[in-house]
RNA sequence: GGUCCCAUCGUCUAUCGGUUAGGACAUCAGGUUUUCAUCCUGAAAAGAGGGGUUCGACUCCCCUUGGGACUACCA
């Protein structure tokens, strides 16, 4: 006999398969792994495919591609030489392979009067809805068919008449509970709907699917979102009906749009994978998440937390309970930082599929190609990037010779012709670089020392010579990426291009 | 309409009856050997309102107001 692992903490992440892994979902999910770490619990995938309206193909395959990007699944789906695996000693995980198992505990509730057949038809229904709506009544099923006699059953079964199962919510005490995050919530019996938990079409609804899973895959604490708190009596009647002890709740607080609605795609971006394809590092997202609706409390003004930092330090308790709006202006800088402590070669790795996907980038010479060169590249970006694919945009000029604005060249008052001696000077002091002092440090410190107490002077014109940008990196780190040729050629151009601005006046 | 949840700077939040109400992002100002970025310093910025309880409430209770979620054979 194996012990039972009554203590065990076994928590699930159950989305439903949309196409896409929203932002909200990766914070539940994320607060849940949390929780089964620092507990040394069971982190659960569980897939609910329960409605076949809204079926989307490789939805399923999407959701566990970006899962895991995140998160080690201790049980549920997999993706194991490109195809979909369910592992674990619960299976399957996703719902619609365990019909069968809905099915048999809908009828077993039937069959113990805690719930019962209606055939009332969606017609039907919608009118009596819009009735009740039109007299500002609650709207709720109004219990048509929760007695009729068996014999009617048996015969519009016969008949082929389509219908579902309900749950029979009957008078008694209110429901309450206690919530991790909210304490103590009660609702009263009279204003729960007798809730469908099985559909015609054999499918179970997320209430009956839930509650049967839940406790066939011993989860011992539900951890969701605040949208699910108004149903939660509902489940907790149903484990009753069934006779089950109900596991701990845990409703988190909702991510919300700017003006404060449930975060929605209307608003913004709400789909992880645009992130990641953006280039937001996943360890700044799953940060910064974290910190939208918790806290380590105490006092405490850390902010900047790794994976394995979060795992020791998350609780429960200090869960917020107000939704959080999720700022995008927090992530980008959080992520910034992120960026910016990768160690460059790291940083190379990761940034480099993102240069690849530029269009322009395609155009640039071989030469500019090679991991030397892009190397010096992206130590100049590293510190500027806020998210991964803005690498390269705003140096360009580093891969494109630019065109010279002769207006853009002088410094402050300076005249085109005290520019263009300046721009002779400089190109005299870089001729004479032997190609090994070619360095960051060297032309830093040769250029500075040249340029003595004159640096606007000397600097303004190299900068715009070199890059025809008046915003740029310091001159002297363009000259080193760029090389000793290519930057003698730039400085020429720019002298040439004064002289023929003169012929032009 | 009904049920439930929530309420501190613009935003994320600390405070678990006694604080000059703290931090971070964003904003603004200044500095860091030219611009951008980084970095540093500083400034402005909050307890929705009304009742209680208490020697003392941001903190506990009630009401009001405001916001949100749910109210499907969707999850």
């Amino acid at each position: 006999m194996s012990t039972p692992q009554a203590h065990q903490v076994r928590v699930r992440f159950a989305p439903s398969p949309t196409g896409y892994l929203h932002v909200g979902g990766l914070r539940t999910a994320l607060y849940n792994v949390l929780f089964a770490r620092k507990q040394g619990g069971t982190f659960l995938l569980r897939i609910e495919d329960t409605d076949r309206n809204r079926f989307v193909p490789d939805a399923v395959e999407k959701l566990v591609d970006v899962l895991r990007i995140f998160f080690h699944i201790d049980e549920g789906v997999e993706k194991r030489e490109g195809k979909l695996e369910n592992f674990g000693p619960f299976g399957p995980y996703i719902q619609s392979e365990r019909l069968p198992i809905y099915q048999e505990h809908a009828e077993m509730l039937v069959k113990n009067q805690k719930a019962y057949r209606c055939f009332c038809s969606s017609e039907r229904l919608e009118k009596l809805r819009e009735e009740q709506e039109a007299r500002k009544e609650p709207t709720r099923y109004d219990g048509k068919c929760c007695n009729l006699h068996p014999d009617d059953v048996k015969r519009l079964m016969k008949e082929g008449v389509s219908s579902v199962i309900r749950l029979r919510i009957e008078e008694g005490n209110d429901i309450t509970f206690t919530d991790h995050i909210r304490g103590t919530v009660s609702f009263s019996r009279r204003t729960l709907d007798d809730q469908i938990l099985l559909k015609s079409d054999g499918f179970p609804t997320y209430h009956l699917a839930n509650v049967v899973d839940d406790h066939l895959m011993e989860i011992t604490h539900v951890i969701r979102g605040e949208e699910w708190l108004p149903s939660t009596p509902k489940h907790l009647l149903l484990y009753e009906a069934f006779g089950w002890s109900a596991p701990e709740f845990a409703h988190i607080p909702l991510l919300l749009n700017p003006d404060r609605s449930k975060l929605s795609k209307r608003q913004g971006d709400v789909s992880v994978e645009e992130y990641l394809e953006k280039g937001y590092l996943p360890e700044a997202l799953m940060n910064f998440m974290a910190l939208l609706g918790w806290n380590p409390g105490g006092g405490a003004t850390k902010e900047i937390f790794s994976m394995e930092e979060l795992e020791e330090v998350f609780d429960l308790s200090h869960v917020h309970k107000g939704g959080a709006i999720f700022d995008r202006k927090k992530l980008d800088w959080i992520n910034a930082h992120y960026i910016k402590h990768l160690d460059a070669t790291t940083f190379f790795e990761r940034a480099l599929p993102f240069l690849h996907e530029k269009a322009w980038f395609q155009d640039a010479h071989d030469s500019q190609k090679t991991p030397e060169f892009l190397k010096k590249v992206f130590s100049l970006e590293q510190e500027r990037v806020t998210i991964l694919s803005d690498i390269g945009e705003r140096v360009r000029f580093l891969f494109f010779r630019p065109i010279i604005d002769v207006a853009l060249l002088p410094w402050k008052k300076n005249s085109n012709e005290e520019t263009q001696e300046t721009l002779r000077i400089l190109k005299e002091h870089l001729s004479s670089f032997e190609e090994k002092n070619w360095t960051r440090a060297t032309l830093e410190t040769s250029l500075l020392e040249r340029a003595g107490e004159r640096r606007g002077d000397f600097l303004w014109p190299f900068r715009v010579a070199l890059t025809g940008e008046k915003q740029s990196p310091p001159p002297f780190e363009v000259a080193w990426v760029l090389g000793k040729e290519e930057t003698l050629l730039r400085i020429e151009e720019a002298i040439v291009a004064i002289s023929d601005s003169k012929k032009v006046l």
